[in-house]
DNA sequence: ATTAAAATAGTAATGATTACTATTTTATGT
DNA sequence: ACATAAAATAGTAATCATTACTATTTTAAT
């Protein structure tokens, strides 16, 4: 994978969010500063960004996938009534793999857990 | 919700199925001894029926949306090697929501797990 | 049996994502 | 620096899962 600006300014813009980006969030922002940026090239770049382990995509909340910062550990939580995803900083809960390992035939690697949240705004 | 023939055989053919079917194999299956199904009836129903939680949508699996029986309750496993998706049955891990309420503002209403797993065929 | 609401079949449209291609950029060896 | 090959991009076209639309049919209740 070689360096390229695009694929540096995509990187920066996940880690510097809290908003759980769609593709084309981070498109239509970052094309505000780098007018020849294209709608593939971000796509592109989330794929392989995801699948070497640097951001993941978040396919659970609503029709477009999201991506997130891939640094340190987090569950997300989705609130019911506005829509808001967020990140839920505790740690990686691994007596459940191990526990259901113990009464399953297969090898749990790991695993997300979505909550189903309501905001502090929304209570 | 009124009854209807089309709804019927959906949810049955959810109910009796292991294998988390998607809207197209849904179709594709019972197209077979009903020969004027709708597409579109199927989608539809899908949706009316997640929504009354008489089935579960799984979103997280691939790029199509998965139903899923909700008669009682199961977290998924995916196969990281052969992409199989699987139901798990333990007890819902109720003391994780409210571990979580206690570190986090969010009210907890319910979570969903998908672990990452190896199948036995796949070891 | 009548009637209004709900559902269907079949088709068209939408919209997120992927594929394609000519051009540009990056990394490497000379 | 220079040449070269691999990798990446921009811009556009295509794909494909899902939703919307409309005329017709079915359901439920009086």
């Amino acid at each position: 994978m070689n360096y390229s600006k695009q694929r540096e300014i995509i990187i920066n813009y996940i880690k510097n969010s809290k908003s759980h980006p769609t593709a084309e969030m981070i498109y239509k922002d970052l094309r505000l500063n780098n007018s020849t940026l294209s709608l593939g090239t971000v796509y592109r770049n989330l794929d392989m960004l995801s699948k070497s382990g640097d951001i993941i995509r978040l396919k659970q909340f609503g029709n477009k996938d999201r991506f997130d910062d891939n640094s340190n550990h987090h569950y997300h939580g989705e609130c019911i009534k506005c829509g808001k995803i967020v990140d839920i900083y505790v740690d990686y809960l691994e007596d459940i793999d191990r526990n259901i390992e113990n009464v399953t035939n297969y090898d749990i690697l790991s695993h997300d857990i979505k909550f189903n949240i309501i905001c502090p705004k929304c209570k």
